[in-house]
DNA sequence: CTCCTGATTTAGGTATACCTAAATCATACA
DNA sequence: TGTATGATTTAGGTATACCTAAATCAGGAG
């Protein structure tokens, strides 16, 4: 049977795989908020049902099994997200927490109808692509702010952060999926990237500016 | 903790006095399809947590307290009945049992926008009163189809019963709520009534009868 | 008024999903 | 190449939520 919880590890696990994050036990138990302890006794059972493949002491990996539902549930948390947002107008921050809780109920009927009402969306509104109802991920070509130099003009794609205090600094500064950039300055070694947004530059610290992934326009 | 479950034994004990059917283990069971014995078990820790009042061997009643969140459950599930069929078009048959899995997943914020998204209704498709946010529930001065006498005309105003099969039947003569209806006939002692719809008359069976609720109009 | 029957509860058991504390492992550095 | 340190797993425990089988209760028929 997959509970919502298990639904919830798979989805974590498919998390740290796109970000090229290790899914150490750890790390998922960070995700999660969960205990370690309990991470490793779950992924335990979760290998038996071939979920994943687990090498004690080593890390865990989606088997295509796994892969599937997660897919799967990362389609119902996207389109809960564009439904809050678009139909709700439940706060851009607050869609990631409510999609959560709402992902869980709804049946591929439900699902399948609600694809349509939002006009077949292509994204999240953070920019995340919606798998296909076939389990396919569109290639969005972007590429992590960072790798961007100094002067280029870029077009937001998306926004991987999920906390609502990020998120809510980030809308604020209008820095959104389709919103233009141009990179001003940046400090050495992976340091804070002072970008132009309209008419203000704003400092981005490391860890923020790793979530936000950009196509170059210029 | 309000647990899904914990959700699930209040809405049916909700349901069960709103149809003035006592609240027995066994009717409890029978509408949540599990044992009488896991009934038993579960009433008796709601009722230390004071959602119900447990008088063993005899039945269950909600204290305010539990009726409280009872009603919340139902609000949440009538609105997420209305929102599956007038906005994801999803068979009015079908809407009960979806819109009990999508219902524990409404957070207040998301069932305040869904309520006005819906244009603030005053029913689910099956004609049941939405509870109002504050937990109020409008009289819809209803009363059972076998109360009405030979020749009498009616419009329906609600139909309780959930079983998709019997629903089914039902929408396909055309007996939902707001139908114009007149008794043709009537069986003695509660059985069988015969309803002319249109131009059509049908017998419905005791059973079915009990879940329509009229008002006149004759 | 007793007994039978069906409803209810209790006893004992399972699975999930969490926890803390203790034991074990891997590896990085000294 | 040890060894200690941090990550991981195991051990042992709790709470929820279900189950079947057995015991107990209540109320109607005789």
């Amino acid at each position: 049977m997959i509970t919502p919880s298990r639904e919830d590890y798979l989805e974590t696990l498919f998390h740290l795989e796109s970000e090229g994050v290790a899914s150490t036990t750890q790390a998922i138990a960070d995700h999660l908020q969960i205990s370690a302890a309990s991470v490793s006794e779950n992924i335990k059972k979760m290998a038996i049902e071939r979920f994943v493949v687990h090498s004690p002491y080593k890390g865990v990996k989606l088997t295509a099994k796994g892969r599937a539902v997660a897919i799967d549930v990362v389609r119902r948390h996207r389109l809960s997200e564009r439904f809050l947002v678009d139909k709700l107008g439940i706060k851009w921050e607050e869609a990631h927490r409510e999609a959560h809780r709402l992902e869980h109920g709804l049946s591929r009927a439900v699902e399948v109808r609600m694809f349509e009402l939002l006009g077949n969306p292509e994204t999240c509104p953070h920019g995340n692509p919606v798998p296909t109802l076939s389990g396919k991920i569109r290639d969005d070509h972007s590429h992590p702010l960072a790798s961007l130099n100094v002067h280029d003009r870029a077009r937001i794609v998306k926004i991987t952060d999920e906390e609502p205090k990020q998120l809510r600094y980030l809308a604020s500064i209008g820095l959104m999926p389709k919103t233009q950039i141009r990179v001003e300055r940046k400090a050495p070694f992976g340091g804070a990237v002072i970008v132009r947004v309209g008419e203000t530059a704003y400092a981005l610290g490391n860890d923020i500016a790793r979530s936000i992934w950009v196509r170059k326009t210029g």
